[in-house]
Order: C-alpha cells, then structure tokens, then sequence
RNA sequence: CGGGGUGUAGCUCAGCCUGGUAGAGCACCACGUUCGGGACGUGGGGGUCGUGAGUUCGAAUCUCGCCAUCCCGACCA
C-alpha cells in the first residue's frame, strides 16, 4: 500500500472525550470516527485490525469444524415474545417498528433467530451436534457507552451456538470451544486468561469468560497463585473462615457519633479499629418475602458482592438499594447509624461478620453507634452467607494456595445455555428411541471490535499504539528519505517495495513528501512493527536500516540480498 | 435515572466574569525557503458561537427552557 493513496489522517492532539489510551490513540490514529454516542465508522487503517482479528477468529473456528452463516441484524419481535426476552432484556434492546407498525428489534444476540433456524432445519439427532457461528453488527443500547469501542452501543461480534442430544454432547463441544478460544486468543499475540465467570441473565449452566489483561480492565479477576483456578471477582466464592468467633471480651455501650455517618468517619473520629466495624446495608427483599426490606452486613472495610447478594433467596433480582426515605421509614434512622441490634428487618451477615465479637455498628438511632457488640448476647446470631468480595490474599476456594488479583477486558464468554430457549421456542429433534428430545445449547461470544481496543490497551507506549505482529494493519513501514530529491532513494524504495510485495509482504510504503520527523512519527503512532528506513547515508554504504517498533536502536540490512533478510525478520522466509 | 462538567473553524482551546458585532495554535489551499525525529515565511479558504425564547439600542457574553455530549454513580450504612 502506497500512503500517497491511503486515507491516513493522524493526529497530533488527543480528542477532549477520550479517556483512555485505547480510545486516544484509535482516534490520534484515524482509526475510528464517533459518528454519535456509542456508534464509530472504522477508517481503512481500523478496519484493517479488525479484519486481521475477524480472519483468526473464522480460520480457528472453521478448522474446528464449525459452520459460518449471517443472520438478519433485524429481528422480528414475536421471536423474541417466545422466550419472554422482548420484556426482560431490558432498556438495553433497540426496538423498531416498520409502516405498518409491526415490532422489531435490532438484533444485540441471537439466540432466539438461531433456535428458530435450527428447529426449522434439524429434525434428527443424525444431524447432531452442530454449531453454526456468524460474525456480525449487534447492537445494545448500553447505558453508558465509553471507551470508544471498548464499550460501544454498536459492535461486531462473533456468536456461535451449539446443539446437542443431550448433556453430555453439550459438554464435550463446550470445552472443545474452551480449546479453540484459547488458540484465537493466542494467535492474537494477546495475554490473556480464562475464568469461571457468572452466567448471568442468560442463564445456564457453565460458563467461562476469557479475559485480556490490561490495568484499565473494566473487570476483575482472581487467580490462585499455585493453581489453575481463576474466576471472575464476581463469582468468585470466599472460604468460610477455618477460626472460632473470639470470646467477649467488653460490655455494649451507646456512644454518641454525630461525626461519624461513615466507616472511614467512624475509624477517624472515634479510633475504632476498621476490622471491628460492621456496616449494615438494606436492600429490597424478594417479592415472596414477608418483609420489604433485608439488612445485609458485611465488615467495614469489605465490598459487598452484588452478585452474591442477589442470589439470596431473600433479596430481590436484580439487586435494589433502599432510598435514605425508605431507610428512614423502615429502621427509624437514616444511612450513617444503622446495625443490627434492635433491627426489625431480616438480617444476613457475610460469614465473617458472624465470628466476629465486639463490634462497633450503627445503633438505628440517630447519630449513635454501640460498640462492644457480641452475637448471641446483645443480639442473636444472624444468618450467614458468602456475602463479600473476595481479595488479594483470601485462600483460593479450592485449597490450593493464596488468590492473586488483575483486571482484564472481557473479551470471549463461553455458556453452557441447557435447554432454556429450545424449551421455551420448541426446539426438539427426534432421537434414536424415535421419541422427541428438546435440544441442549451452548453460546459463544467474542467482541471481535473490542479485542482491537484491548490489544492496544495492552500494547502501546508514549509514541503510540505497538501491535502484535498477527493483528498489525501492515506488518512493514518502507521509509525513503526525501525521496523527493534524490533519485536514487526513490528508485531503490520503489525497487524495494515491489519486491517485498511479490513475497507477499504487507507493506505500507510512505511515498508522501513528507519530513522524515513526520513519517517516523506517523509509523509510531500507527504501530506498523516493522521499520526500513532508505536514505542517501545508507545507500553511500550499501545498508537499509532496520528497527522493530518496541526497540529504540536501528540495525543495518545489507542492500544485497535486502528483501530475504527483511522476510526473516518478519518470520516469513 | 441521579450528580457534575462541556458545547465557539475539521481538532485543541481562548474570548463570557465586566454586553459593543469572533480569535490563536494545529489541520487545509497557494507560493517560496527548507528537508534524517511532528520546519519556517508570506498570502488565503473556513464559524447563523448547540438550539429556542427572553432582557437590551445592541447578546458568543446576562436569564430561562430544550438538545447534544463527556465524566462519576453499592462501597454510605
């Protein structure tokens, strides 16, 4: 490619709505335009990634056996009446409507369009398992779309679906697929990690997220650090405690804390050692509850797990705060001096607020605390449960070792979905006692758009974006100094790039009349990995020079014999 | 949805407080000088100052509404 007739349009000022490298450089580089909130036009630079990213992921899958097709982005809203997702998916579903007033959405998933494809086509279990995949447009309206398109409203995705007789068949292609992710996330050149993760609205059985790591990560993650095992800070369950709860040791007391309607507030003021507080949050309860509202309690200096918290059978789903009103109505005083002594609500105590003994917590009066609580004398043992957010140093639930922590970008999930969808939409083949079987499923994501925004997250540096070599947009930068002038560079470049072209070298050649400062910044910011540089001074002394994009020194390429030694560098010869 | 910020040239911003008829840098066009790490000079093109109303002799500037956009949002108990 020469650059005289490649829209490049660089940079030097980073956008104002940018806030993180990715989305910078994406923007400085020209490789994507905001067209509105949430919704980019990816430039021929971006497009380029991404079809490097699209062209793995479909050779992995397609040498795995599974079979591309393209489905309709729009989808007919009936389809989705059949699993009741037109109501529970939520404000995120883009919903449409055509003249005649007939209701669509614009597709963010596809399995009700898939399930309706395979129950159209598959009447026997002969023809299981299959698994057909796409790489195609969703959109979800995200309440808050940023980053660019590490989290846009519109992006490209490949979903893939399996269908199976039974379990069993589910399983075995579900970790064939955890195989095939792991090759596509290697032959990016990306660090990454696979997790167990939490299933969420989908439902399901058992799923894994894979994750790219990168500080900026939008998730964490928890790792043991002898083991394998790994799982989203979301799911990851916490060891109940293996001590005693300590003997009491003090007398309850009221103590006055006007100062005090936080934890920080109260170990400031009051000099209350933080692993002796407890902080009481209330929440709805379920509907099926007789009361309205649950206290939940985990220590001072702990993150309650949403997650956790709404599978309590006593919590509402999704999970809901209370209002301050609503505290204040329920408990008689307001967020700041609530606990549980004296508490009408039900109570649920992560299960390690339960060995503690004298406490300090909010006494549900107005600016008053009590401290030295004790369960079972001042107040009685609450219910417990995994409540709290596990962290660096908790014991690894499995046993083995200490857990460590990362934040990563999710950027593949894998499902096991069991037979919700063919269940609710009448998916079923016959099976070989000739009776009809509802088929098991399996989903299979990965954000094609968003592993372009995460590699630069894990690679770039203060000049720019660095690609690894799989997903470069070219993998060769061909520099010829003031080309302009000297006839004898701009022979050699062109002698040069067309060789390198006939062996198949993506080259992009900068032809522009351009200061050479600029070119080498061009380059950088770009991250094309691979740099000749041809000027008067090496042609004097029958050398190109060389450099990889993430050293800082040049090396010299002798002009003899220049195009075989460049394709060793890139690995081709 | 709640809170906060910002809307002035393609981009980054100044001007607004204290109303007087729109600016800089980058980018773009022309010419010249330059030419191995984002050159310089001269000349030029480009903006109904987000939008609607109001106040005023006069509004980018003051007032109100609307829209867009960005950031934050259990961690408080």
């Amino acid at each position: 490619m020469k650059a005289s007739i490649f829209h490049l349009f660089t940079t030097r000022e980073t956008p104002a709505e940018a806030e993180i490298a990715s989305h910078q450089l994406m923007l400085r580089s020209g490789m994507i335009r905001k067209l509105t909130s949430g919704i980019y036009t990816w430039g021929p630079l971006g497009l380029r990634v991404l079809r490097k990213v699209e062209e793995i992921v479909r050779d992995e899958l397609n040498s795995a056996g599974y079979q591309e097709l393209l489905m309709p982005a729009v989808q007919p809203a009936e389809l989705w009446q059949e699993t009741s997702r037109w109501e529970k998916f939520g404000a995120q579903l883009l919903k449409i409507s055509d003249r005649a007033g007939r209701e669509y959405c614009f597709g963010p998933t596809h399995e009700e369009v898939m399930t309706d494809f395979v129950r159209n086509e598959i009447r026997s279990y002969k023809q299981l398992p299959i698994t057909f995949y796409q790489i195609q447009t969703k959109f979800r309206d995200e309440i808050r779309p940023r980053f660019g398109v590490m989290r846009s409203r519109e992006f490209l995705m490949k979903d893939a679906y399996s269908f199976h007789i039974d379990h069993t068949s589910l399983d075995d292609t579900y970790w064939e697929m955890y195989e095939v992710y792991s090759r596509i996330f290697t032959r990016t050149g990306l660090h990454f990690r696979s997790v167990e993760a939490d299933s969420g609205a989908i439902g399901g059985h058992k799923s894994h997220e894979f994750h790219v790591l990168a500080d900026s990560g939008e998730d964490e993650i928890a790792f043991s650090d002898v083991s394998d095992y790994a799982a989203n800070i979301e799911m990851m369950p916490v060891a109940k405690p293996g001590y005693e709860r300590p003997a009491a040791t003090e007398e309850m007391r009221t103590v006055d804390t006007p100062d005090a309607h936080t934890i920080d507030e109260l170990v400031s003021a009051y000099g209350v050692p933080i692993e002796k507080t407890v902080k009481t949050l209330i929440v709805h309860a379920a509907e099926d509850q007789e009361a309205d509202f649950v206290a939940l309690l985990v220590r001072g200096d702990r993150a309650l797990n949403p997650i956790k918290a709404e599978k309590l059978v006593q919590a509402a789903c999704p999970l809901e705060f209370a209002s301050d009103k609503e505290i204040r109505e329920a408990v008689g005083a307001g967020p700041g001096s609530l606990g549980p002594v004296g508490l009408t609500l039900p109570v649920i105590a992560d299960q390690e607020v339960a060995l503690m003994s004298d406490f300090t917590a909010g006494a549900n009066i107005e600016d008053k605390h009590y401290f030295g609580i004790n369960w079972d004398r001042d107040v009685a043992s609450p219910l417990t449960a995994d409540l709290r957010n596990a962290i660096e140093g908790d014991a690894s639930p499995d046993g083995k070792g200490v857990l460590q922590t990362a934040r990563g970008i999710e950027v593949g999930h894998i499902f096991q979905l069991g037979t919700a969808y063919s269940e609710a939409m009448n998916a079923v083949v016959l099976g070989e006692d000739g009776k009809s079987h509802v088929m098991h499923m399996g989903c299979y994501g990965i954000g094609v758009s968003r592993i372009v925004a995460a590699a630069i997250e894990q690679n770039h540096d203060d000049r720019g974006i660095c690609w690894p070599e799989p997903i470069a947009p070219f993998q060769l930068a061909l520099l010829p100094m003031n080309a302009k002038k000297s006839y004898r560079v701009r022979e050699a470049a062109e002698k040069l790039y067309a060789e390198l072209l006939d062996a198949g070298v993506e080259v992009f050649y900068d032809d522009r009349d351009l200061r050479p400062g600029v070119m080498f910044n061009d380059m950088e910011l770009i991250g094309i990995p691979h740099r000749v540089v041809i000027g008067e001074r090496g042609l004097d002394s029958g050398a190109l020079e060389y450099r990889y994009r993430k050293d800082t020194e040049n090396s010299e390429i002798p002009l003899d014999g220049a195009v075989k030694a460049i394709l060793e560098k890139l690995g081709m010869s």
